[in-house]
DNA sequence: CATGATTGGTAGGACTCCTACCAATGTCAT
DNA sequence: ATGACATTGGTAGGAGTCCTACCAATCATG
């Protein structure tokens, strides 16, 4: 009975971690879908609605949320069919590409976008007890884990610092060690983001 | 122009980290998604078989599979029946309480949630590169926020060493600082289970 | 301007996920 | 024992996801 659980196998560990990470996403999933329902979306719709507010016009397209979504386009079409119905956004016929729709916010869609983000709540208040100096080395191994999953094609659009051309890591020493080359600022880890509007992937 | 990006404001850092472990949990998704397709099942039915192999009998029931995917109880009796369907389980009438059905893999559905396992890959090949002294302190990170997200109530049942009864932190010095005192065995961080059989809640 | 590629809508099917509702079984007190 | 109550899980029905096909527009090109 002294080998039932192989304590020495080292692999274990990132099996745990695997493990640890998928309980955390289904967190998420919980946590956004419990608020999307709150207001009577589907998880589906309350991410298209966030991506509607934060993305610029020529990204507010069909196929381009659904590879963001990494679903096939007409559940995205789907999705937005029941949004417009739901009078949140609207889909118009004025755009420089007579294919796309432009894709709009309505005022209440605005609003519900913006109370969506509450979904972030209970993770901020567990996070606002961890101290610094466990966070900002939590925040660089899991984007070294984004990079990683991108280049196993799990992780389709990885807008992260770390795989951005305007990105140079560990330029100088200090509290903000990187630098960004398009806005021209140092940069802390704290600042590194996960889903930049200006990323352009390293060649 | 200076102010666009408030890289001073301090709740980035807890914004991104959700961001980050949002993007993972969305990866991990997309990973069972595509494994569980592969062999013409969906995630939910996916991650049922997976449970049904793990778990004893005595959890190997609707109500209670259902709180640890965190849905309602019908959904679990659908994707049941088209397991069932499919030949991968089996209801039976057997059991000691005649209003629960003993729930069992088929052969195939034994291979096929053996078979299953094979999502974690890309994530292990990913984590593959990192060195151990990253991976433990995210480990321990990640353990910590689970149980904080118990206490938000995001996490329905979560049985991690952290929040075990039989868990003694930080017992010792050296590389297995830890102790169950169900198993009576030293733990090291790498030893920390996410999902125990055998865990029971603290008081 | 014809040809082919891009874009996204619709159709239809299996499934998720919910709220209700219901039937069967178990539990407990009298 | 025997109701009363609770537990368990099945079914119904509805909105939505997500897929593969297919199709109609609209671009881009030579």
């Amino acid at each position: 009975m002294s080998g039932r659980l192989p304590l020495g196998a080292r692999p274990e560990l990132d099996a745990r971690l695997v493990a640890a990470l998928e309980r955390v996403g289904q967190a998420a999933r919980v946590a956004l879908r419990r608020e999307a329902r709150r207001r009577g979306l589907t998880p589906t719709q309350a991410q298209l609605l966030s991506r509607l507010r934060s993305e610029p016009a020529e990204r507010r397209r069909v196929d381009v949320l659904a590879a963001g979504l990494d679903v096939a386009h007409p559940t995205v079409s789907d999705a937005l069919s029941a949004l417009v119905r739901k009078g949140l956004v609207t889909r118009g016929r004025e755009g420089p590409d007579g294919r796309s729709p432009t894709l709009h916010l309505t005022p209440a869609g605005e609003r519900t976008a913006d109370e969506l983000e509450a979904w972030h709540d209970p993770f901020l208040r567990a996070l606002a007890a961890r101290p610094r100096a466990e966070k900002e080395p939590a925040l660089e191994f899991l984007l070294a884990l984004i990079g990683r999953l991108q280049r196993e094609g799990l992780i389709t659009v990885a807008r992260t610092c770390t795989t951005c051309r305007f990105f140079r890591p560990d330029l100088h020493a200090g509290p903000r060690p990187h630098y960004c080359a398009l806005l021209e600022r140092p940069l802390g880890t704290g600042d590194l983001r996960v889903d930049c509007p200006e990323h352009q992937h390293a060649a």
